[in-house]
Formats: C-alpha cells, sequence, structure tokens
DNA sequence: AATTATATTTGGAATTATTCTAATTACAGC
DNA sequence: GCTGTAATTAGAATAATTCCAAATATAATT
C-alpha cells in the first residue's frame, strides 16, 4: 500500500501546519482510508493496517484517526448506537446507511441545499458544521 | 409530577397498539421528559426519575426509553462521542448543539425542505428517517 | 377475589467502544 | 551522533449501554 503523491503532501502540509510530525503509522492509515473507502471503525482500520504493520497497536490507531480528524483529512461519522466510522471523503456529502446491508453510502450535497439549511436557524445561531445521516434502503435492497 | 391526559392516552394507546403493558415507571418517565424538554442523558432522567420514584433503578429506564422510542413518543439524539440524548418532541425538528453552553435546541423543518432532502437521494435509495444535527454557536454564545 | 401466565423491573455482572497512563521508541534540529 | 520532544505501545481504566436471572407486577381467566 502506497499513499499517491497527492495524497502525501495534502498530509505532510496539514500535518505540518498544525505542528505534528509525519509518522509510518499515520500515513499507512491514511492510505488505507482512502484506498478502501467502506467507512470502516477503528476497529476493522486496525485490523487492515495489521496486514502491512503487524505491530501497530488499536491506541496508536485512534490517536491517528483522530489526528487525522483534527487536521481536516477525514471525517468522523457516527450513526446511533455504533461505534464511529472514519471518511475520507472531503467533499460536502451526507451518508446513508442501508439497515439490511449495512452499506453506508456518501450523498453529494450541493452548496445551494447547505444554505437553505443554514437560513432555517433562528436569528443568532451559527453553525460550524451540520451533519446529515439517511437511514433506509438502498438501491440493491429495495422490499 | 402529573401526565396530562391527553398525553396519558397517547401513551397508553402506543403502548397497546405495540402490545406492551402500561407501568408506573413508563408513565413516570414519559412525564418528566414532556415535562422539562432539555435532551436529557439516560442517566440525567435517572436522576430525575429517583426524586419520585426512589426505588426504579438505571436498567428499568434505559428499558423506558427504549420502549418509549420503539413506540414512536419520543426520539433518540446523538452527537459524536456523546451519550443518547431523548426528546420527546415529534414534530419534523433537527437538533442544534451549541459546544459553548451545552444546549441543545430544536430546529423546526418544514416538509418542503424535507422533500428537498428527500430528492437528492439517488435512484433506488429510500430513507426512512433523515437526522440532521447542526453544531456551532447559539444566540447566547455568539463570538 | 384467587390463580395463572406473561411482561416488567431490578441489581449486578458483562460488554463495547474509547481514553488514559507510563514506559519505550522514533523523529527533527543542533 | 546527541538531545529534547513527539509519537507509539500494551495494558489498565472508564463510560455508556446491554445482558442476565430472580423477584415483582400486571392482565386475563376462573
Amino acid at each position: 500500500m502506497r499513499l499517491e503523491p497527492q495524497y502525501k503532501e495534502l498530509l505532510d502540509s496539514a500535518l505540518e501546519r498544525s505542528g505534528q510530525r509525519a509518522t509510518k503509522q499515520r500515513e499507512h492509515i491514511y492510505a488505507l482510508l482512502l484506498q478502501k473507502r467502506n467507512h470502516p471503525t477503528a476497529e476493522e482500520v486496525y485490523v487492515r493496517a495489521k496486514e502491512d504493520m503487524p505491530t501497530i497497536s488499536l491506541a496508536t490507531v485512534y490517536n491517528c484517526l483522530e489526528t487525522l480528524a483534527e487536521t481536516k483529512l477525514i471525517r468522523q461519522v457516527n450513526f446511533e448506537r455504533e461505534p464511529t466510522r472514519y471518511c475520507p471523503n472531503l467533499t460536502k456529502h451526507a451518508h446513508f446507511y442501508c439497515r439490511e446491508s449495512g452499506e453506508i453510502v456518501d450523498i453529494d450535497l450541493s452548496d445551494e441545499l447547505l444554505d437553505e439549511l443554514m437560513k432555517v436557524l433562528p436569528a443568532g445561531f451559527t453553525a460550524k458544521h451540520i451533519e446529515i445521516s439517511y437511514d433506509g434502503a438502498c438501491n440493491e435492497c429495495h422490499d
């Protein structure tokens, strides 16, 4: 598993900016999130990370995911009562969770729609972030 | 604390419909959620429930909240890495979480806006529910 | 009103996801 | 190559929630 140059650069500059170091572990975890974008949990990332880096620890996986999220290279995705999942898609999007297949799909959102969502806030409220999660049945699980 | 007749009826019929029994505990917990609508966690519900019903257990609080949520009398509200909160507001609404004051405010959503959100789903996807959470600063915490 | 069958409550143990801690290792600047 | 700081590691600790088996309450039946 190799981190493509453009992403390597993105990672390095993001870490640099926040005064943190580029480490093998951070790079490895970022690379595997980019390579298979299936919204894995920390535990799943751990399992995949160990394939190529058998000595990595679960604590490090959590640390790296935290660092990547802080530096805005990945997003955390939460569904009720479920472990946090991680997503390297930086475009504005929501998540669709199919309760049938367990599939999580990114749903692109236009700036206009997000604007409308901002406009419904009462006066004096300002949102840094809007989190939108759908749940239902995906195209492969229609009934 | 007394459950107002209209809500008592709502509770009884919802339980009836789902083949579950009306118990003091369920009624008490429903009543206190309605009385102070501040999106409490299970732990906070437990503390308040004990004031009038000192022998109630935390497990029962979880059970009752689960039952109320199942029968759609209340909603669960989740913010990342935080305990689940509970909300008896049945109108279509999102939640705004002020990270400064900790306040959680209901944001009413129009059917039109929810329709638009449904329309951005790819073909074949159908959502039972959309969960929308804002986070930022509320009117009292503007900076 | 007593009997019976089933649902619910209870307290504590168990589980799950995550964070913390202290020791070791790696990295960046001199 | 040394030195200071940051990051990793393994395991312990914590927090939220669920599970379990025994006791109790409820509803239906006699």
